[in-house]
DNA sequence: CTGGTCACCTGGAAGC
DNA sequence: TGCTTCCAGGTGACCA
């Protein structure tokens, strides 16, 4: 589930519910998601006050203030607000405790990471080498362009590249180029400046628009079903083959780049 | 450096 | 019904 959008609207509803208040306690269920669980976990932050969540890319970091909690949801991951008495499901592998509220972490394909970073988190090897953030005012045409000109893949592989820029997923990568009406198999390299301005728009156009479909419906985010709204987001091109371009009619078509779908209009986009 | 491929893991849907 | 195969929203490691 998780690209940008969602993780922002993860953050964004547990804040105002876990700002200023100290862990009373932990549960890990599993010895390791994508990298072994820090077997210390309990000892850094039991009685520690948590000062806020700051998102990177799809990193989100609950700030401790001894150092900073490093929390990534992989491909299936879900962070949800409980009673602390509410059993755990099968893939529910850790629980911070904040008093009768636990901040459970679930994820079945474990894909996801948990990591204890220290005072040095902005040194940290996964945080380090990050491209630009697509909502924030770093993202430019100019940025964009003398990005990509160097790289003969795909852009939407690009596009995807976190090195580039981060919290572009499949989704959304589909998505921007067909609201920027380039073609995914187009060399990055050939992606005029003009055009980096159009996608530059599309990316933060459809990242903005995923953001207020989740954020309308964060309400019932503490002992919701985790499931906070984003789902009734309408796509133009992702996961719809064959069926008639919203635009124009033509009918979607679908191909693999580097291992993953992609999805496109062939009238809308060249 | 770059681009391509693989691996990690579980579950749901489709195919036979 | 039950087994097999494919596919899934991420990303770092490894290779040529």
């Amino acid at each position: 589930m998780p690209e940008l959008p969602e993780v922002e609207v993860t953050r964004i509803g547990l804040l105002p519910h876990l700002c200023g208040r100290r862990v009373s306690g932990i549960c890990v269920r599993s010895p390791s998601l994508r990298y072994p669980l820090p077997h210390d976990l309990g000892a850094r932050l039991i009685g520690r006050r948590l000062a806020g969540i700051v998102r990177r890319g799809k990193y989100l970091l609950f700030d401790f203030e001894a150092g900073k909690l490093l929390v990534h949801l992989g491909m299936s991951g879900s962070l949800r607000l409980v009673r602390a008495d509410l059993p755990p499901d099968k893939h529910d592998h850790v629980d911070l405790r904040f008093g009768d509220l636990a901040l459970r972490l679930r994820d079945p394909r474990r894909f996801g990471a948990i990591l204890w970073l220290g005072q040095d988190s902005g040194t940290h090897s996964l945080l380090r080498k990050l491209g630009v953030e697509p909502l924030s005012d770093g993202l430019t045409a100019k940025v964009l362009h003398e990005a990509i000109r160097p790289r003969r893949a795909a852009i939407k592989q690009v596009l995807m590249d976190s090195h580039v820029i981060v919290g572009v997923g499949n989704i959304y990568a589909s998505e921007s180029l067909f609201r920027a009406g380039i073609h995914p198999s187009t060399p990055a390299y050939r992606v005029s400046r003009a055009r980096c301005a159009r996608l530059v728009d599309a990316v933060k156009g459809t990242l903005q628009d995923a953001l207020a479909a989740g954020g309308s419906s964060l309400r019932d985010f503490v002992g919701s079903d985790g499931k906070p709204g984003y789902f009734q987001q309408q796509y133009f091109v992702y996961g719809r083959a064959d069926l008639p371009c919203r635009v124009c009619g033509a009918p979607i078509r679908s191909l693999r780049q580097g291992q993953r779908s992609t999805f496109y209009c062939p009238r809308c986009q060249r």
